[in-house]
DNA sequence: GCAAAAGTGTTAACTTTACACCCATGT
DNA sequence: ACATGGGTGTAAAGTTAACACTTTTGC
C-alpha cells in the first residue's frame, strides 16, 4: 500500500480541534477521510498550510471551511513532530483547539472536505487517523485545566441560557458533580451575568431564568488581572 | 542585503528556551550569533530539525550540544509559525523550554555554535534576533504560571539547598516577596523535602539547615492525582 | 395532584494571612 | 559586641463544603 502513495517533501499542516456542548455531552466535531491515506478513517479536521500563510491563519481557514464561522477564538494547542507520523512524508502539524457555540440552525460547511463532519461524544472516540487520539487527548486535557481558570462554558452555550444548563456544562467537562448552591454562589458572585427578563418557555416543570455572560466585564476584569477560578 | 542571503526551502527548527538560577536571579541562556542573520545578535539557542529526526529529539540535541547536559526535562512551548519571522525563507520554529540545575563545574558546551553562550538576566534582555523576544517571553510567563502549580523550584537550585534560597527562587519567578513563616509551613508541608544532618558551611551567621527534595515521592503522588500548589 | 427541575441560607471545617522575637555564627 | 540571616507559633479573617426544603410549571 505505501508503495502507491505519493510523497510529499518536509511540510506542517494544522490540525482544529473543535470542541461543542450537545445533549448535555462534550462533542468533538470529526470529519470522515476521503482520500488516501487512511482513506474512510474518521479523522480531526486538517490541512496543510500554504507557504505564504501563517500558522494561525491556516487553523481559522480550516474552521472555516468546516463549520462556515470567523472570529472564532482559537488556541494553539501543541506541535506534533514525530518523524513518522505522517506516511507520506514529514509532516509536522501544529494543533489547535477552539470553542463554539450550539446554534440554533446548526453548522456551514464550506468546502466539500467537510461533508462529512458531525459531532462526536469527547469521551468516547473511535479510533482515529494518524496521531489524532492523542491530539484530540491533549485538547481534551487542556480544555480541564482551562475551565478551571478560564470563563469558557458560557461560549458552549447559546448566548442566553439557564444556570443549571452552565452547571452541566462544567460537569461535563471536569467529570466532577457539583453542588448547585455552592456553583450558584460562586458563578453570580463572580458579578459576570446578567439575569434577563425572560424565562425558559415549554417545560415540564418551573421555568428557569435566562441569563447572559457579560463578556465585556470580563475581558477588562481579566486585563486588570482578575482570574476567573470557578 | 537580503539578496546575498541564500533561499531555504519551507523548513522547520527548535529553539530551546533554557533557565537558570543564579545570583539571586533568573537567567536565560543565550548565544551570540556569528552567521548571517542576524549575524552577532543575541538569540536563543536553536538549530533546524533534521528530516529524520523527531523535534523533541532535535531540542535535546540543541540543549545538549549547548550544555553537555543529557536527560534533561525540556517540555515544549509554543510553535511560531508567521509566514515573515525568518528573513531566509518559510522556517516554523517550535520553542521548548527547560530549567537547568546551577553546579559547581558550569556549563561544557559540546559544539562551537555554543561557544559564546551565558546567561543573561530573564527580566532584562537585549533585544533578540528573529521574533526571539517573543519567545522568550512566551517562556516567561509559562514558567510563573508552572510554578505556581508544579515543583521547579527545586530545579534550579543545587540538589542541596536551604529553605531561604528555594524562597528566593520563587520570589524571583512570581515577583512577589513571600512570608517567610507561611512560605517554610506550606514546602514542609508538603511532605517532599527531607532535611539533612548537615549545614551551610563558612557564612557569617546563623547557618541554615539543608534539604533535598525527594522527588520518587512527588512523582509517585503526582500520578494519583495530587496537585503541589505553592 | 404529581412529577420535575428551580430556587434559596446557614453552619462547621478548613485555609490563608498577618505578624515579632530570640538564636547561631563570623568578623 | 555587632551584624546578618535562621528559625519558630498563634489568632483573626476569609474561603470552601456540606446540607434540605419550598416553589413553579406542565401534564
Amino acid at each position: 500500500m505505501a508503495a502507491t502513495l505519493k510523497k510529499l517533501h518536509s511540510d506542517f499542516s494544522v490540525d482544529c480541534v473543535v470542541f461543542g456542548f450537545d445533549e448535555g455531552e462534550l462533542k468533538i466535531l470529526l470529519i470522515d477521510r476521503n482520500e488516501a491515506p487512511f482513506k474512510e478513517w474518521k479523522a480531526i479536521p486538517g490541512n496543510l498550510v500554504a507557504k505564504s500563510e501563517d500558522i494561525d491563519h491556516a487553523a481559522s481557514r480550516v474552521l472555516y471551511e468546516l463549520t462556515g464561522l470567523k472570529d472564532v477564538y482559537q488556541e494553539q494547542l501543541y506541535t506534533f513532530g514525530k518523524v513518522n507520523r505522517h506516511p507520506q512524508g514529514r509532516v509536522i502539524t501544529v494543533a489547535y483547539y477552539s470553542i463554539i457555540r450550539r446554534t440554533e440552525d446548526g453548522l456551514h460547511p464550506m468546502s466539500s472536505f467537510a461533508r462529512e463532519a458531525y459531532w462526536w461524544p469527547a469521551n468516547d472516540l473511535p479510533k482515529l487517523a494518524f496521531d489524532h487520539n492523542e491530539i484530540a487527548e491533549k485538547a481534551l486535557q487542556r480544555l480541564r485545566e482551562k475551565i478551571l481558570v478560564e470563563p469558557i462554558g458560557f461560549e458552549l452555550l447559546p448566548k442566553e441560557f439557564t444556570l443549571t444548563q452552565l452547571q452541566h456544562v462544567y460537569e461535563a467537562i471536569t467529570g466532577e458533580d457539583v453542588d448547585k448552591r455552592n456553583f450558584r454562589k460562586r458563578i453570580l458572585g463572580s458579578d459576570l451575568l446578567k439575569q434577563l427578563n425572560k424565562k425558559q418557555a415549554g417545560v415540564a416543570h418551573r421555568a428557569a431564568y435566562l441569563y447572559t455572560f457579560n463578556e465585556k466585564k470580563y475581558k477588562k476584569l481579566k486585563n486588570q488581572g482578575m482570574i476567573f477560578g470557578i
